[in-house]
RNA sequence: GCACCGCUAGCUCAACUGGCAGAGCAGCUGACUCUUAAUCAGCGGGUUGUAGGUUCAAGUCCUACGCGGUGUACCA
């Protein structure tokens, strides 16, 4: 009795509603519903409610329950109501699971009362979570059904659900995932690709001997990329940190340390522009090997990418959500940048040939240089223009330009090309791979000079890892070294957009 | 960064060359014991993103700002 007082009283100080008299009608109303529950000493936010089965545990079980049959089973259920039709003494409500299940319930004036089927149609709004107890049935038009014998609220929603029958603005889906989430099913399917594929990818790592590693996101140098890096403040250290831009300088340390097969998949922050294939945070998966070179890499990651596509899809041909049919299977192209732009152009361009040949062959193509640019610019523009539009599957570009790629090691036998390739899946720059340079007097030659870019205040500029040579001149074994964006991957795997495959992306404040 | 387009009811969208701000769904009231985007009748709901300006009159024209989208530049 003394609970059921202080409980009573705890309750009346919460029944008030908000002040905020500049609340929507139908934000008003549904209050006032949570209010008059109160009032009436019911809880509009129970604790628990009884619940026997998921929605989709009574289709599991009851799967082909013919029309107008009761099974004389008594099941509690509780879910979000998603329609409701309120015909005089028998109402009809449809309930949907997060997995996307859904059930009717039935709430008849012979099964709760008038008072109970009054409360029903007064106090109930699409959105509410409600729990319901009563007999599985199938309704006389064949739809299964709990026919209610007792029903109370399970969580009051005092917003009303978006229409359901008419897409969000994509502004409010990104902003609302929550509710991107409850009205569509795309949206659930793309939340449980990203930890499917996750999952698969980690089981093809443990499979070929990956160790996963974690590595430092909060760092103290600026460096194994080239890209402007988010900055931020330690009050313990009194130093500034960078949000890291790449993990590749703290893998390679592992690779020196005889961690000789090692991957991450985490976050990297990169403070550039934003747009539907960038996201100032985003996923990124790297992945070294010793003893392997960039050809190895680019058929790991092509094995690691198909395994991935089957654990998702089934299969290596699938449907985008849009329909259109993809398809990773077989061996993926692979194209050695000068001699495909040779053959597309009708010139034979090598990494000799000068900035007068290249030029013309810019200004036909309708591409203008800028001063800046050295020959090897020139011909990755071309490249771009002239080889990539023809790409009809998955193609790795191979064998880049020396002078526009002063990190990665030399071609073992071509001169002026360094080994490296570009994987590109629908259009899509998806990954690169590497023989990565290990010799540390190179190394501290070039990332010398990215010190002195940055110290003329080359925002991209690496800073100089003296702990990075430290530990490559301990020695390191030769090593292959990946890097895929895994938005990107999910995006190849969907079709859409960066902001579609990441449940919360940034999105400037709103402000009212 | 730059250019262009958009922002109207809870949601999705209308409103011609400036002339009474509307619909569908959702909401409220009533009717209906087999509906399923239920149906029928009636009713309410708006500082048209924000702040200024022009005009007898501004959702509409002008300026600035905010947020979004598209294209473009750098990047995965």
């Amino acid at each position: 009795m003394g609970r059921t007082l202080v409980r009573l009283a705890r309750m009346a100080e919460h029944v008030v509603i908000p002040e905020d008299d500049d609340l929507p009608e139908q934000m008003r109303v549904r209050h006032e519903k949570r209010v008059r529950l109160l009032e009436d000493g019911r809880d509009a936010y129970p604790v628990t409610v009884p619940r026997t089965h998921t929605l989709s545990e009574v289709r599991a079980e009851w799967p082909d329950l013919a029309p107008d049959t009761a099974t004389g089973a008594t099941v509690s259920v509780s879910a979000r109501v998603m329609f409701v039709r309120n015909t005089g003494k028998l109402c009809f409500a449809t309930l949907r699971d997060g997995d996307g299940a859904e059930l009717q319930l039935m709430v008849s004036l012979d099964r709760v009362g008038e008072a109970s089927l009054a409360d029903w149609k007064s106090l109930v709004d699409i959105g509410d979570f409600v729990a319901a107890t009563g007999e599985v049935i199938a309704s006389r038009r064949g739809e299964l059904s709990v026919m209610v014998d007792v029903w109370q609220l399970a969580s009051k929603a005092l917003r009303p659900l978006p229409v359901a029958h008419k897409p969000l603005s994509e502004d409010t889906r990104v902003r609302q995932r929550y509710v991107d989430l409850i009205m569509r099913p795309d949206a659930q399917r793309m939340a449980r690709m990203r930890p499917q594929a996750l999952a698969a990818l980690r089981a093809s790592f443990a499979a070929r001997n990956y160790l996963e590693v974690e590595t430092p996101m909060l760092q103290v140098l600026h460096g194994g990329a080239t890209a402007r890096p988010f900055t931020t403040h330690s009050n313990a250290y009194d130093i500034q940190l960078y949000l890291r831009i790449a993990p590749e300088l703290f893998l390679k340390r592992c690779v020196v340390g005889g961690l000789d097969r090692v991957f991450e998949i985490n976050r990297n922050f990169r403070n550039e522009g934003a747009d539907s294939s960038h996201s100032p945070e985003f996923a990124m998966l790297e992945f070294y090997e010793s003893y392997a070179d960039y050809r190895d890499m680019a058929r790991t990651l092509r094995e690691l990418i198909q395994e991935v596509t089957v654990a998702v899809h089934g299969s290596l041909q699938f449907e985008w959500l849009d329909g259109t049919m993809q398809d990773l299977s077989g061996e993926w192209a692979w194209v050695s940048m000068y001699p495909a732009l040779s053959e597309a152009v009708g010139v034979d361009i090598t990494p000799e040939t000068p900035i007068d040949v290249l030029r013309p062959l810019c200004d036909v193509a309708g591409i203008k240089p800028e001063k800046t640019w050295v020959p090897g610019k020139y011909v990755e523009e071309l490249f771009e223009h002239h080889v990539l539009p023809s790409f009809t599957g998955p193609t790795f570009v191979a064998d880049f330009p020396e002078d526009t790629s002063p990190l990665t090691r030399a071609h073992r036998t071509i001169p002026g090309v360094v080994e490296k390739w570009d994987l590109y899946i629908n259009g899509y720059e998806t990954g690169t791979g590497y023989s990565e340079l290990i010799d540390p007097v190179i190394q501290r030659e070039r990332l010398h000079a990215q010190s002195l870019l940055a110290a003329k205040g080359d925002p991209e500029a690496m800073q100089l890892d003296e702990d990075f040579l430290r530990a490559l001149e301990y020695g390191a074994p030769p090593m292959g070294g990946v890097g895929m964006g895994f938005d990107r991957l999910l995006m190849a795997l969907s079709g859409l957009g960066i902001r579609e495959t990441i449940l919360f992306p940034l999105v400037k404040p709103e402000r009212r």
